[in-house]
DNA sequence: GCCAACGTTGGC
DNA sequence: GCCAACGTTGGC
C-alpha cells in the first residue's frame, strides 16, 4: 500500500466536487505528464491512499483524503476530440495517457494549508515543498504521510465544536 | 496578474 | 542530440 498526493485546481475539480460524484468516485483523468502517468500506470494501486491538494488557490491546502479504488486504465479523454484533454497521439489500439479511479474518504477539515505544510521540519523533503515542483501526482512517503495525518488530528482537535449553549441544549434535560 | 521554474517542441 | 522558443504550472 503506498501513499499519494493528487493535485487540482479546485475551480476546475475540487473535493466537494469528488464528494458530489455518484458513489464520490471518479476517474482521475486528464494527466498528461509523462513522470505524473508513468505512476499512475505502473506504481498506483488498487487501496493506495491519496491527499487531495488544492493547486492554484487561496490558499493552496490539502482539501481531503480519497482512496484508489480500481487500477489503471486507458484515460477515455484522450480519444475524444471534444475534450480539451483529447491528445490524437493516443489511441485505444496504443494508449499514451492513464487513469485510474479514486473515491472521497473524508474531507480534512479544516484543510491543511500549504503553509502550515512548509513550518513543519519533519516535512521538510516533501515533492510539493520543493521549489519548483509541478508534478500532479506525487509519492507520500509514509513517515510523511504519518506526519500529515497528525497535524490532521491536531487540527480537527483545536476546531471549536459546537457552541457550548447549542451543545447543552441539545444533550437535552437531566 | 506576475513571473520563475519546468516540460515540450522542433529546427538544425 | 542540442538548445532556443514557447506553453504551462502554480505560488505569491
Amino acid at each position: 500500500m503506498r501513499y499519494w498526493l493528487f493535485k487540482s485546481e479546485p475551480n476546475s475539480f475540487s473535493f466537494d466536487d469528488l464528494r458530489a460524484e455518484t458513489n464520490q468516485t471518479t476517474g482521475w483523468d486528464g494527466v498528461r505528464n509523462y513522470q505524473a502517468r508513468n505512476f499512475l500506470r505502473d506504481d498506483v494501486h488498487s487501496g493506495d491512499l491519496i491527499l487531495f491538494y488544492h493547486s492554484n488557490a487561496e490558499p493552496a491546502v490539502i482539501a481531503g483524503i480519497a482512496e484508489v479504488v480500481g487500477e489503471a486504465e486507458p484515460d477515455p479523454t484522450a480519444f475524444d476530440p471534444k475534450s480539451k484533454y483529447f491528445d490524437p497521439k493516443s489511441n485505444p489500439d496504443l494508449p499514451v495517457w492513464f487513469q485510474v479511479a479514486i473515491r472521497a474518504v473524508r474531507s480534512v477539515d479544516p484543510p491543511l494549508s500549504l503553509h502550515l505544510l512548509r513550518s513543519r521540519p519533519e516535512l521538510a523533503e516533501m515533492e510539493l515543498l520543493r521549489k519548483g515542483s509541478r508534478l500532479s501526482v506525487q509519492p507520500i512517503q509514509k513517515n510523511e504521510w504519518d506526519a500529515i495525518m497528525r497535524l490532521i488530528d491536531a487540527d480537527t482537535h483545536t476546531q471549536p465544536s459546537q457552541p457550548r449553549t447549542l451543545r447543552k441544549r441539545s444533550q437535552g434535560t437531566k
